[in-house]
DNA sequence: CTATCTGCAAAGATTTTGCAGCGTA
DNA sequence: TACGCTGCAAAATCTTTGCAGATAG
């Protein structure tokens, strides 16, 4: 948090009350909100904050870094904190929603490859998987093999 | 495009002209238009269709399996035909927005870990890398490095 | 024939923008 | 003090839905 408001100074943005807002309430919930659940996470304390605000928070707290945008198949952004040190994916149940994480990774592996191969310089990765949750596959109907 | 009209039929869905005409239009197209782009390729041979359909269709496309769905951070969704066989992934220039496609992907050395570790079935997967295009590389600002 | 599908138009959801006033540095 | 930032409301996108008529099988 601290380093938070030291990159924000330094790359020349303020600190003003609804970007530490934003960060605070990322840095405390589970899950990854969208820009709706962000502005329902913080209404309760600052109900002067708008969603257009919210919006351009997350722009420029993705921008110098802070945050990443999930970009899942369901077209709506999500937002989680990108702590230090901290690189994980996303696995979606495609059956009740719920996302979970994982932490292998073995991209940097083939990343050289993609970056001679195709000459472009790569900066960023995300990896989403998709499938069936535990809880989905136990108890109810397999909605993917539906009509088969 | 034969196996195309087997696995609708098979599936119990009709083969009607917008999805012929869809199904058409991605498989001559070069690129990943999104439902716009695709209204507006099939609009001059088939200025009957509109965009409520285009988004059926490519719904039920992506249901059985005939089109892959791609999630940008833009949120837009596009879309692709899924050729049998092919397996790649996407790179996506954050300049410009050109989107290159890379065939090295060696997700299946850890999708048993992931499946063990997480106990969800996997179904499938994309990986979407961002970065810098070689024109945009060797022509313009990086914007990436702005306000540092 | 009949259930599925489509076209249209309207609604819903999501995101962006203009502008006047506020607040950080 | 000055410029960046915010709040509000309106606009611009993007996507979904209801319903009556069309159509594939």
């Amino acid at each position: 948090m601290q380093e938070a408001r030291e990159l924000l100074r330094r790359k020349g943005y303020r600190l003003t009350g609804p970007r530490l807002a934003i960060l605070g309430y990322l840095a405390e919930v589970k899950g990854h909100p969208n820009a709706q659940g962000i502005y329902a996470g913080i209404h309760s304390e600052y109900p002067e904050i708008g969603m257009a605000t919210v919006y351009r928070t997350v722009d420029l707290l993705a921008k110098v870094g802070l945050l990443r945008i999930l970009a899942l198949k369901n077209n709506q952004a999500r937002y989680e904190l990108n702590r230090f040190g901290d690189h994980h994916h996303h696995l979606v149940c495609k059956t009740c929603g719920k996302i979970a994480e994982f932490d292998s990774c073995n991209f940097q592996l083939i990343s050289v490859e993609i970056e001679e191969v195709t000459r472009f310089r790569i900066d960023e990765h995300t990896l989403e998987v998709y499938g069936c949750c535990p809880g989905c596959l136990a108890g109810s109907r397999d909605y993917s093999t539906e009509k088969i």
